[in-house]
Formats: structure tokens, C-alpha cells, sequence
DNA sequence: ATGATAATGATAACGATTATCAATAGTGCT
DNA sequence: AGCACTATTGATAATCGTTATCATTATCAT
């Protein structure tokens, strides 16, 4: 329930990681500010940048860095592909078996070691495309 | 050799696209600029990237996103894997197979049209491994 | 050569994120 | 419970990469 980096429990900390953990669509920092705000209207958008930092450096949550637009915040933490709708800006997670990917990759670059992996997909999710076709 | 978006050749626009086409390492546009000054002292930083972006959007170099870094670009312009070190900042093409993975992904996720995909591994290249040993 | 106007250079503005710092509030001790 | 210590907060300024603005310059069809 604790942790290393962290000293002391605040509310604001247990609020960002349970907006975090308990949302599907990958918010924003700004996002999880707006949510957080529901519950402790005073929390500065600071603070959650400052919490999420540390949340994803203890492994809690994953940072996923996106081209060209604020970073998502995502419950899930192992390594595993997104894809970025360029109609409706939406973020999902898709299946692309990137952790064999990721292996066939390791074991193709035997002296390089790899540590992350950032797979992102842009294009248009099936809602987007129909409307689009 | 001439092109829709562009309507007049300048200098400014040859050396640009020379430098990126020229280069192996990957350059930022602080970098492609410092190396265009060479040839034209009064470039600005501004008009790098302008015509990067220009240059990018008609397909002829490829812009490289990098989470928390300022963008690469680079002179091959299809789908291709790239590894960033944590020790050096190096940004390096390798082979992942990532065609492959693309096409598999594709036929995986029929209802989802992909145009775009960013693969960016992060870790420690052979020569910073061998240090850190 | 000349005129229309695209492109430039200088600089201000921008958005996302990080740093600063005085005020606040957890936590261990009595 | 009260108190002291100091990590954490909220407010705000600063930073960084990048884009926008705009007066000046330079390209190119005529």
C-alpha cells in the first residue's frame, strides 16, 4: 500500500491515482484535473503533473507519450500498443501482439538493450471511418 | 523537382532539404539549422522549421516524434523503427521487422484504417550497455 | 526591369510541463 | 491531544519546443 518515494498520503494523491485507475479512455493531465476537481475542488493542476509523475516513475500508472499533443495517463502498466484516432483525437488500446513484437525485436538486437517501447498508431477508428467513407 | 505546396525556390529551402537528406544522425531542427548556418549565416530558426514541416508534408523527409524530446527528422521517409538511448540521446534506425508487424496489425484490426505509426524504443545502445556493465 | 506576392528573419505568443516558494497539513513523538 | 518537523500543496513564474505575426526582402511571370 506505500511506497518508496512517497512519505506521506495526502487526499490528493489517493484521488489522482483512483481517477486513474478507475478510467478507461486515457485522460490527460488536464482531464484527470477536471475529475479530481469533482472531489476536492481545490487541487491545483500542479499537483496532479507532480503526482502522475511519480505514480508512473513507482510503476502505478504508465505515462503514454503521444506526438504532438499533451501525454495520456493509462491503469495499465506493461508495455502495449495505442492507436490515435485523427478524427475524434480518441485513444484506445489495440491488440497488435506487441510483446511479440517485442521479443522478436529483442532477440533480432542482441547488444541493444531494450527497456521501453512507444507503438502508436494514427489513422481512423472504426466510428471515424465510416463516417469519413 | 518542383512541388504543389512550394511556390518559389529559395536557398534557404535547397539547404534545408540538402541538410536533412545528408544527414545519418537524425538531426532536431535546432541541429539542421546550426549545420544550414554553415552555408547561410542568417537562416532563422523560424524558417528551419517552416520548411521542415513543408518538406515533411510533402513527403519528402520524415518528421520522427520522440516522447519529452524535441522531434528528429530524418531523410527515409516509409514506416520504420527507431531506438533512442538513454545514455547518449543517440536516435537510431533498426531493423524490427516493423513492416511486418504493421501488416499484421492491419489484418488484425480490418475495422481500423492505420496511416501512421510511430515505434520508438528506449533503452541503451551497444555502446553505452558496455559502459554501464 | 518591374510589380505582385511568397518567403524570410526577428520576435512575440503559445501550450504543455516543470520549478519555485511561502503556506498548509500529515506523521511521529511526548 | 498537542507540538514540532518537514513533505506536500496551491499559486504562480519560468521553461522548452514550436507556431504565429508582420514588416522587409527576394523570387518569378510578365
Amino acid at each position: 500500500m506505500d511506497n518508496a518515494t512517497s512519505k506521506r498520503n495526502t487526499k490528493q494523491k489517493a484521488a489522482i491515482e483512483r481517477v486513474v485507475l478507475s478510467s478507461c479512455d486515457h485522460p490527460s493531465a488536464e482531464t484527470v484535473c477536471e475529475r479530481v476537481r469533482k472531489e476536492l475542488p481545490s487541487v491545483s493542476l500542479g499537483t496532479v503533473y507532480r503526482v502522475l509523475k511519480a505514480l508512473a516513475l513507482e510503476g502505478r500508472i504508465r505515462e503514454i507519450s503521444l506526438p504532438n499533443a499533451p501525454s495520456r495517463f493509462d491503469k495499465t502498466t506493461d508495455i502495449h500498443a495505442h492507436f490515435v484516432c485523427l478524427g475524434c483525437g480518441s485513444v484506445t488500446d489495440v491488440n497488435a501482439e506487441e510483446s511479440e513484437f517485442l521479443s522478436r525485436t529483442r532477440s533480432a538486437l542482441p547488444d541493444w538493450r531494450i527497456e521501453e517501447a512507444d507503438i502508436v498508431f494514427k489513422g481512423l477508428c472504426p466510428n471515424c471511418k465510416e463516417i469519413k467513407l
